[in-house]
DNA sequence: CGCAGCGTTGATATGGATCAACAGAAGTGG
DNA sequence: CCACTTCTGTTGATCCATATCAACGCTGCG
């Protein structure tokens, strides 16, 4: 990044805002003028059917964007909450078109952002639609693993893991008794464990070849 | 569009291509030099298990752009498949970030179609994690009914419907024999009929209440 | 004529949902 | 400090939606 970039990405900052776990970031639907950047803690993005079932579209980790659909469309069509309490950077929406008109480049890197996630949303629909429960649960694992680790946050093969056995069914398309049971049966097998929101992933490799996971998503990643 | 956008556009362009039902346009892990439009015909990107299960991500329909994500990532993450007989008009990768430099307002509806393409394959995951199979199928129809008749290409409720039941199982997470089977209880219900490529829409607005079908996906859309 | 691709239909199997009950941990108010 | 509630996880029993298997029919084509 340019020095005149990150000088134009401050001006674009308004601040920082601090939510609780469980709290919704955006609402569905709602629009507001705030685009948000994930500074500390995990998210979920999510839609939901009018009869209550949820589908989490995918998981939100330290660097990721929130509230890039709702700045293009001016609303959102998914909602966004908090899984642990969270920081988040603020940027104006306004000032987003003005981005693409003063950086083109940012407006590259936003493109790439948007398409990256699409890939991940991507990558979920396959396993929703194709995988079994053991393989969905071991996907899910694994890649999650290798994007905590891309950030640091692994150690010991063990890192944070503070989602509920409720929402990793709703991220997988499973019912949460059927989540337990599956996940209780990979700890059987030696391949992780799983404490009090502490993970640790003892053999990945075996992991990797239960979910068919292919690497995919690129790594390299814009600043922004 | 100004008109020097629609100048430079038409200087990105490098022909047309036209390729046959069942090809493959882009292949997964694929990198070719060009981006596409799909100018007239059906093509469907998806991805594959190494196994041979395959899920559908999305139906792409006249006016669809192709190869986005290969062209941001230098190698696509799915494929894409040519439904029908297809013709392409066919754009240069290499200029692609000249695009975003020159004409920044056009790199803005690059993103736009990539956050539009996003939320149709949320709006696809929340169908396989949390639909049963009625509404699976009632939700896949109504929201391809709606994205023809966007196009003109729907009249007197009937439309070309050229995805063979296999495809539609694909893209929805079932079997064949069961995707069989619920289109023809739909059938039975006089909420469609499905004839040699043609599907007749009867009844949308009983569809819409099965599929608790949101509308969802905003109409607007810029001229690319 | 024979084959290949697609659709159709019935019989059977099963993965995962649903139901029900309980256990532990953490918070809350008295 | 103790009841009480709430949230999360655990486990067994039962049910059912959907997968799988197996045949067959139709159509178009070389």
């Amino acid at each position: 990044m340019t020095e005149e970039e990150l000088r134009f990405v401050e001006g674009f900052k308004v601040g920082e805002r601090y939510m609780r776990a469980g709290t919704d970031i955006i609402a569905e639907n709602e629009h507001d003028q705030y685009i948000y950047t994930l500074y500390a803690g995990w998210a979920a993005r999510y839609r939901t059917l009018d009869d209550g079932r949820k589908q989490i579209l995918g998981i939100l980790l330290p660097g990721d964007m929130v509230g890039l659909q709702a700045a293009i469309f001016h609303e959102a069509l998914h909602a966004v909450q908090a899984i642990t309490d969270v920081t988040l950077c603020v940027f104006q929406k306004e000032r987003f078109v003005e981005l693409f008109r003063k950086q083109p480049m940012l407006g590259f890197d936003v493109t790439w952002l948007a398409a990256h996630s699409e890939a991940i949303v991507e990558s979920n629909l396959l396993t929703v639609g194709r995988r079994n429960a053991v393989e969905r649960v071991a996907h899910f694992i694994v890649s999650l693993h290798d994007r905590l680790e891309a950030l640091d946050l692994v150690s010991e093969k063990t890192m944070r893991f503070p989602l509920t056995q409720q929402q990793i069914a709703d991220a997988l398309g499973l019912s949460i008794v059927h989540t337990n049971k599956t996940l209780k049966r990979l700890g059987e097998r030696q391949l992780i464990s799983l404490h009090s929101r502490q993970l640790t992933v003892h053999d990945r490799a075996t992991l990797v070849e239960i979910a068919r996971y292919d690497d995919e998503v690129a790594k390299v990643r814009p600043m922004i």
